[in-house]
DNA sequence: AGCACGCCGACT
DNA sequence: GTCGGCGTGCTC
């Protein structure tokens, strides 16, 4: 035995430093291994009050020596014998709490399911199993000498646990499945010739019968010569490179992948596969399970904390073969993972906007650096970062350009509104030429996909008299008139009110309305199209995965149908019967403050459009606007150019203004219910950096309210910087912390570092 | 965060 | 006189 003195990063403690504690070394002990580990130290004044009288830690280091002498710290009390989630973990999560400047106890926190957070064993759950004894053999001997051992089922269960041995116990479940009953069993533990024991030895790992086992349970179609050639690049690549996969719509990226899992699998590596929130309907799992002999396993938000657990052990313990989940699936231990793929890589449901602020994408590339392997970031339009790093030849792009299977692209229409009549449709933003084709196509028994990116029935309630205006009282927005619900609700913070009749303040009954949502468009194409079914998707109508997955079934049932929808539409489902597309109201996304709102509308107008003409029917996209001549929606329509150019453009316009990606960001931000707190707080911290003696090549915004200051009653602050280089950055923000850790943050406010954030608040 | 200390008002 | 409100400060 020997005692050693380790770092401690507190689990769920705001605290940005690690702390030092004595630590008794067994000799079986390998620091090395330690590192990660999870002891029970004591801290603050647990030790005076018996109140949780140890904290949880995580080891994060050891130490020749420390502040004080080795005898004077007090003793950490490990939990596990080794790290519990590996050394690429263990070094991903360090990277978070550096990168994202976040306190690195609650980076621990965010990354560990809740069992390993509560102290709880991280071992596959016990199973009850009969192995011969020591003595058996001698026994067995001495029984049949007396002829005591005659029983034909007891001597079938010793040649059965005897063929076993070397597997270790057999699970007393599969020992019943070769119809041995209790009986049996426990007269050969009475005669000492077996025993129960408990063991987490199930049976073999998929990649220890690789030999026999056939990977793949279902071929695929056959692959097109450019999906070929990317599960072919992608597959010679044995360690670490960053691929990004730039596949059209409908071009068959989800058949690389399956391809290229198929190949890592059979070298008997495991895979991760990253997919945005929405995505995980329990369709896109089981193409990817119906697909492989090897398990599969799904992690998302809708799983409770003991199901999550049983998937981070199985991947852990090497069950699954392949994760398929949302972004906090990258933090599931995966012993031998050979491949991650980052699907829909510009979707921002990667980012995290609360506590540890991280973009799945960058830990993923940092976590497939630590295990040598390669990432693919796929997508049909990738976003400008990523496109920036292909080009410069970090990543490296194979295109997918042909849509797989036969399917041909759609033809695009640009209609100027300002051309066609005034309409009752002009109001929910359908004009004549698209409530014509509407007519056309639904005649045909065709479908119709309509998109609109706002939900409700009008936008906005007002008073005709006294020209009152119903906002919600928690935040400073205007509360959306919901019909069906009969409500005004806010989209902020959800808070809901009776939908008046009359004015609160003046009591006469002219309320007027403005603006439409998705609701009010479906009562409009019912009205208009009475014989044919409107589905609307949206928040209001889909509550849950179930309700997606129906609503998403009786659509591919291929009845006539118009789809409404929210963004919950955009996101990677296939409706193949549906031949026109129409994106109602894209103005809003070309004249936003918010410099991503042009990348944004970019992705959203190629991958809505990318919904029609999915099967062998010709797919028709109109595109309406206000603004034809607008350099986006013209080049993306009117010329035809690939979302591919674009992007270029817009890349080139963020050069210009400096911009990301030629210049890093990072938002700092304060919260409070008291504004002048919230406010207070951020100037002191900006007038304290301000003041340092050392030349910082930052450009920091002034302190800002921000676009929304008050939501959910609680007012917010920021400073957004903008920094040349990330060494400038991490500099910066270091400082900053530091800062922040000195004047200590005030009672009822919240402080947050948003490093690359994606709104710009 | 989470806990304790300490300094103020409203109670048996 | 004390109970408990929350503002302040610290944790190897």
């Amino acid at each position: 035995m020997s005692v050693s003195i380790v770092s401690v990063a507190l689990v769920n403690r705001p605290i940005f430093t690690t702390y030092d504690y004595r630590l008794n070394l067994k000799k079986h002990h390998d620091p090395e291994k330690l590192i990660g580990s999870r002891v029970l130290v004591p801290f603050s004044q647990h030790q005076i009050t018996k109140k949780g009288a140890t904290s949880l830690g995580i080891i994060t280091a050891f130490k020749d020596h420390s502040f004080t002498q080795v005898a004077s710290l007090n003793e950490a009390t490990l939990i596990d014998e080794e790290c519990p989630f590996g050394e690429d973990i263990f070094k991903t999560i360090m990277f978070a709490s550096e990168y994202c400047h976040y306190p690195i106890g609650q980076c621990f926190f965010a990354a560990l399911p809740l069992a390993l957070r509560e102290g709880k064993e991280c071992a596959l759950p016990k199973i009850e199993g009969l192995t011969l004894t020591e003595k058996a053999p001698t026994l067995i001997a001495s029984y049949k000498e007396k002829g005591k051992l005659r029983a034909p089922l007891q001597l079938k269960l010793i040649e059965i646990l005897t063929e076993n041995k070397a597997q270790g116990a057999m699970p007393i479940s599969a020992i019943k499945d070769r119809g041995i009953g209790t009986p049996i069993i426990n007269a050969l533990i009475e005669k000492g010739i077996a025993k129960k024991v408990k063991s987490d030895l199930g049976e073999l790992n998929w990649s220890e019968k690789l030999d026999t086992l056939e990977i793949i349970k279902t071929s695929g179609p056959i692959l097109n010569a450019e999906q070929q050639i990317a599960v072919d690049t992608i597959s010679s690549i044995l360690e670490f490179k960053t691929f990004l996969l730039n596949g059209i719509t409908g071009s068959g990226k989800t058949e690389v992948y399956l391809n290229v899992i198929a190949n890592i699998l059979k070298k008997g590596k495991a895979v991760l596969v990253l997919i945005p929130e929405i995505a995980l309907t329990p369709q896109t799992f089981e193409r990817f399970q119906k697909r492989f002999n090897v398990p599969v396993i799904s992690m998302h938000s809708a799983l409770s904390d003991k199901e999550r657990f049983e998937a981070y052990l199985a991947m852990k313990f090497g069950k699954g073969g392949v994760l398929v989940g949302t972004r906090s699936a990258l933090f599931t231990p995966i012993p031998n993972l050979g491949l991650i793929i980052l699907d829909e890589e510009h979707d921002s449901s990667f980012k995290q906007t609360d506590n540890l602020r991280y973009h799945a994408r960058t830990l993923a590339i940092k976590r497939a650096q630590l295990c040598n392997c390669p990432i693919v970031l796929g997508s049909a339009t990738p976003c400008l970062e990523t496109i920036h790093n292909a080009d410069l030849g970090i990543y490296e792009r194979l295109d997918l350009i042909n849509r797989a299977g036969g399917a041909s692209l759609p033809n695009f229409e640009l209609i100027n509104l300002t051309l066609e009549p005034m309409s009752h449709g002009m109001n929910c933003g359908i004009g004549t030429t698209l409530e014509n084709a509407i007519g056309e196509e639904t005649v045909k028994g065709n479908q119709v996909l309509l998109f609109l990116n706002r939900r409700g029935y009008s936008r906005h309630l007002f008073c005709h008299r006294c020209g009152k205006i119903f906002t919600c009282p928690h935040c400073d927005n205007v509360m959306t008139v919901h019909r069906q619900e009969n409500a005004l609700i806010c989209h902020i913070c959800d808070h809901r009110e009776n939908l008046p009749r009359i004015c609160p303040e003046c009591n006469c009954n002219e309320l007027l309305e403005t603006g439409f949502g998705t609701e009010q468009v479906e009562e409009f194409l019912h009205n208009r199209y009475p014989d044919v079914t409107v589905e609307r998707i949206d928040r209001d109508t889909v509550k849950n995965r179930e309700d997606l997955e129906a609503k998403i079934n009786r659509i591919r049932s291929g009845k006539t149908c118009i789809i409404v929808g929210t963004q919950m539409l955009a996101k990677g489902h296939d409706f193949p019967d549906v031949t026109l597309v129409g994106i109602l109201d894209i103005d809003a996304g070309l004249f936003s403050d918010d410099f991503r709102s042009l990348e944004f509308t970019a992705q959203l107008i190629t991958q809505v459009a990318g919904r029609a003409g999915r099967a062998l029917k010709q797919g028709k996209v109109i595109i309406q606007s206000h603004h034809p001549e607008n350099f986006l929606i013209y080049g993306l329509i009117e010329e035809r150019r690939s979302y591919m150019e674009i992007a270029h453009l817009l890349i080139n316009m963020r050069e210009q203004l400096h911009l990301p990606p030629f210049t890093y960001q990072a938002s700092i931000s304060t919260n409070s219910e008291d504004r002048e707190k919230a406010h207070l707080f951020l100037l002191e911290i900006m007038t304290k950096i301000n003041q340092l003696p050392e030349a910082l090549t930052v450009e920091a915004t002034p302190v800002l309210p921000d676009k929304i200051e008050k939501r959910q009653n609680r007012h917010y602050f920021h400073v957004v910087i903008t920094c040349h280089s990330l060494q400038d950055r991490k500099a910066y923000l270091d400082k900053i912390v530091l800062i922040v850790t000195q004047l200590q943050i005030p009672p009822k406010v919240r402080f947050a570092i948003d490093v690359d954030p994606l709104i710009m608040t």
